[in-house]
RNA sequence: GGGCGAAUAGCUCAGUCUGGUUCAGAGCGCCUGCCUUACACGCAGGAUGUCGGGGGUUCGAAUCCCUCUUCGCCCACCA
């Protein structure tokens, strides 16, 4: 029906032409499924919309396509449906970067402006990320992507915000945030990432302002005391007790502050006193109120010292600060000492600037009402985490959440749905739906808030907001709650465990109930794949090198349930190899296949292979048809387990060690027409073959449509990406099959490895003896033919061996071989072989007699072990005697024990 | 400071939950021989491991318990 299929399999040539077909197709829309059965739904991680694809978008991506693709193929109308993020701090800054080229700022632009630039340079770059998750042969329904900043999108997110207001769950409040001085914006907890950093702490004097004396103060960050508006004690404290309600004299800024008695203080860490600057302290702001200190906040937003500092500190940078402030506590020999200190810092996750505590206005959302239920579910198992020790830290987070704050201090966002009454008397507060040009109190002007909203603001919505949310639409209705979120670890807080508080609260239900938390690329050195460090991969430098199908097999083969996967960046051969030769396995054992059937292949009576006329079979044909029938078996579990490897590897193994090296070999004189039955071997094989393809679709969806679309009969608009999934089927479990060929494998493995030992020319026909009436000889007796082929045995007799030198093996149900090799071969040499080998089998046999005398294990094993093991020694002792034999014949001389082992190779 | 994970062949990892027929495995790399009419991105054969160290439980431990060492992750307002 089509060209004869080169013999070397090239990706580039197929996978553009098949995607784009698929899409024709409309394979990805869930409405494409054939009977359309129940939904499935995978909501993608939405990439930020200026991303570029790396290794950890292929990694989510691909385990997502694989299982999106694995539930279609079960007939589940399947939707995974994407989006871009427009990621307000990331995007904000690659714009401004871009201008700074221009040597421009924001502010140059004014906001309106801003905002029209980035607008434009986002549809300019048009989420190129997208099509490139295309080029890994996502199967996505692009109909219904999303932006996050989308009209539909924005509409829900004014809607949760009001809503939240009106419950209460939004308020303003002056406090504590994290800022970074870069950004210039406020930060969440979550996006203030703690590290490990090496510093110091200093210990400073403050004198009893009645020069009666000093209090030592412990800091990591001296700049901060220029704000200091008190020091505290813990209140029971006795070394403190005298001092309580007295004054100190703050050096360098020559104020007064009191010493106050705070529980907060713990007495035991440093001197037990603490400075106090409640302006740039979470715990300080704390202890400020409750004893109404006064803040002074002595930085600028980008961490400058502030005009509220003395005035040789105004304008220097924090750090210069911190050094000025230790160099003049030294001159006024009030530095007590310097000790090493480590500690962790918060470090913005956009940029990595250190960032700093800072007291402003802002507004958060209450978490704990939306956490307890978020909790309950998962508690009375509702929720279940893969691996499942995700489930403990996503628990912990929200038995310890803290109030959210959502405010940002960027342009590029959603803006902050609220009004504020210019009129001073009025002053009024507006929190609406639709924008306000007048204040509803008193018709007066307003204006809007000048604060855009957290980027995951809007992105905890997306399991709703992405199907219409707040209308009632059709999608919502059919496709909420989704089901299974597979995404890294790194934003199981920032986003997971929000989508379902949100989901829950406004939709009462979790958006999913399965999450699959997957691990991290990283480098030989386990670090993280980073732009910074130069040790990425790029996956579409692999799809071109190696193909989209070696890309994510080599990922999913190296992953396991939650462990990291390593890739070496500067050796994408071992990494990415292995699946390309994959592929081209497959590629050439399909073009044998294909090219072989003259037509369709026979039915073998429906969708199993089991169902053919079992007389018909030969030993082959139905090991083949077992082996496929477990694979089956192992693929779909390991697959609905999310043992995406093992799915991988069972499948692998299949394709390649049996019906690759074995069975179609063992076919070959059929196929031929040396043989009888080939039309049995060509329906077999194509069955087999057919299912091993559907089982490795989801991870090589290319190779394995390119094969499956060319089976004869296959009507045009067939894709294997809604094949039926290939359902497991008693009447192909076959156990002995299993056993015999096994036996054949080994004869024909035993027989080869005595050619090699020995030298024997590829070329040259060997002959075999075969003793013992174990299961083997019947097995042996029926593949004849396959033995000789495979073993180039031109006659396998069975009885005793009249030869004298020759190789020999014993297969293990302790059937014995013996290769006679006449004069070709060394009888010295064979004589320590043997010898060597009769001393390794008495070791074990000594080994076995002392475990079965010892009456401990005899009695307390259980009799099947017990019994496995007494046959094992009988095997071990027939094969003792057997090689004692041999050594005779050979003349080798009576004890085994001395002149075999001294030449033991 | 709390919590958790990992350590198995030169490399990357299965196997550990449910001790004893995968128990010592796979791929890559390495060695030997083969261009055998699907594939040299291949075929056949082969070598390599105190299953991180130590202790314990058990008839029996890579597997269960304790401990130590080394890496890594998450959380954390002791300044």
């Amino acid at each position: 029906m089509t060209a004869p299929l080169a013999p070397q399999y090239d990706p580039s040539d197929i996978e553009a032409p098949l995607y784009a077909w698929w899409q024709e197709r409309g394979l990805f829309r869930p409405e494409s499924v054939p009977g359309g059965g129940q939904p499935y739904v995978i909501m993608m991680p939405p990439p930020n919309v200026t991303a570029e694809l790396h290794a950890g978008h292929g990694l989510n991506n691909t385990v997502q396509d694989v299982l999106v693709r694995f539930e279609r193929m079960r007939g589940r109308r399947a939707l995974w449906l994407p989006g871009t993020d427009h990621a307000g701090i990331a995007t904000q800054n690659v714009v401004e970067r871009l201008l700074a080229r221009e040597g421009l700022t924001r502010f140059d632009l004014g906001r309106e402006a801003f905002v029209e630039r980035v607008w434009a340079y986002v549809q300019q770059t048009g989420a190129r990320i997208l099509e490139q998750l295309k080029a890994i042969g996502c199967s996505a329904d692009w109909s219904r992507t999303y932006f996050t900043l989308d009209e539909d999108l924005s509409r829900a997110v004014r809607e949760v915000f009001v809503r939240l207001y009106e419950d209460g769950l939004v308020y303003r409040g002056h406090y504590i945030i994290n800022w970074c001085p870069r950004c210039l914006t406020a930060l969440s907890n979550e996006e203030a990432e703690k590290e490990e950093t090496d510093g110091h702490i200093w210990h400073l004097r403050y004198p009893l302002a009645d020069g009666t004396g000093h209090v030592t103060v412990a800091t990591t960050r001296p700049e901060t005391m220029l704000g200091d508006t008190a020091v505290a004690v813990h209140p029971g404290d006795e070394r403190y007790a005298g001092l309580l309600g007295r004054e100190l004299r703050l050096p360098v800024v020559d104020r007064l502050v009191p010493i106050v008695g705070d529980e907060a203080v713990d007495p035991a860490f440093g001197s037990g006193a603490v400075k106090v600057t409640p302006a740039h302290d979470p715990t300080d702001f704390e202890i400020g109120k409750r004893h109404g200190l006064p803040s002074v906040d002595v930085m600028t937003p980008e961490a400058r010292m502030s005009l509220a500092a003395p005035e040789r500190f105004q304008g220097l940078d924090r750090y210069e600060a911190r050094k000025r402030v230790v160099r003049e506590f030294e001159e006024l020999g009030l530095l007590e000492k310097v000790e090493p200190h480590r500690h962790a810092v918060g470090h913005c996750y956009r940029c990595d600037t250190v960032v700093e505590p800072r007291l402003s206005e802002q507004w958060f959302v209450r978490m704990e009402p939306l956490a307890r239920p978020a909790l309950a579910r998962y508690r009375d198992g509702t929720l279940q985490f893969t691996p499942e020790r995700r489930g403990d830290d996503y628990e912990r987070w929200l038995v310890g959440i803290r109030d959210w704050c959502i405010s940002r201090q960027l342009w590029w966002g959603h803006r902050i749905p609220v009004w504020y009454c210019k009129d001073e008397g009025c002053a009024r507060v507006s929190v609406s739906r639709t924008d306000l040009q007048r204040c509803p109190g008193c018709g007066g002007a307003v204006r809007q808030d000048d604060d855009v909203l957290d980027t995951w603001f809007s992105s905890w919505l997306v399991p709703f907001s992405s199907l219409g949310w707040p209308e009632r639409t059709a999608d919502l209705a059919t496709y909420y709650p989704g089901h299974t979120l597979v995404s890294a670890p790194e934003i199981l807080f920032f986003w997971v465990a929000r989508m379902i508080m949100s989901g829950l609260h406004f939709m009462g239900e979790a958006p999913y109930t399965r999450m699959y938390l997957h691990g991290t690329v990283r480098d030989t050195r386990h670090r993280k794949m980073s732009k910074s460090l130069g040790n990425g991969i790029d996956p579409l430098e692999v799809v071109r090198r190696y193909g989209a199908d070696a890309l994510r097999y080599s990922l999913v083969a190296g992953m396991s349930v939650g462990t990291d996967v390593i890739l070496d960046p500067d050796d994408l051969e071992t990494s990415f190899g292995p699946g390309r030769n994959f592929a081209n396995k497959l590629w050439n054992a399909g073009r044998l296949i294909l090219s072989n059937l003259e037509g369709p292949p026979r039915p073998l009576g429906g969708d199993s292979p089991a169902v053919v006329r079992r007389e018909e079979l030969t030993l082959a044909d139905r090991w083949i048809i077992a082996r496929c029938e477990a694979t089956v078996r192992e693929a779909t579990d390991a697959y609905e387990r999310f043992r995406l490897n093992e799915a991988a590897a069972s499948v692998y193994r299949f394709i390649w060690s049996d019906l690759a090296d074995w069975y179609i070999e063992q076919i070959k004189p059929r196929l031929y027409g040396d043989a009888p039955g080939g039309d049995v071997a060509r329906a077999v094989a194509a069955q087999t073959f057919d299912v091993a393809l559907r089982l490795l679709h989801p991870v090589m969806p290319f190779v394995t449509e390119a094969l499956w679309r060319r089976f004869p009969d296959r009507p045009a608009e067939a894709s294997i990406s809604i094949a039926p999934w290939p359902r497991p089927d008693r009447r192909a479990e076959d156990a002995g099959a299993l056993r015999e060929f096994g036996l054949v494998q080994e004869l024909v493995g035993a027989v080869r490895a005595i050619r090699a030992e020995y030298g024997v020319q590829p070329g040259q026909a060997v002959r075999a003896v075969v003793t013992g009436d174990g299961a083997a000889r019947a097995a042996l007796e029926l593949e004849q033919a396959t033995v000789a082929r495979l073993a180039r045995v031109s006659e396998l007799v069975f009885g005793e061996p009249a030869e004298r030198v020759g190789g020999h093996a014993v297969l293990s149900d302790g059937t014995a071989v013996f290769v006679p090799l006449g004069d070709a071969i060394d009888v010295e040499r064979e004589c320590g072989r043997l010898g060597a080998e009769v001393e390794r089998l008495l070791r074990m046999v000594d080994g076995q007699e002392k475990k079965l005398a010892n009456e401990q294990f005899v009695s307390r094993a259980p009799a099947e072990v017990v019994e496995r093991e007494r046959q094992k020694l009988a095997a071990w002792r027939e094969q003792q005697v057997v090689l004692v034999d041999k050594r005779e014949r050979l003349g080798c001389g009576a004890a085994g024990r001395r002149d075999g082992g001294a030449d033991g190779r």
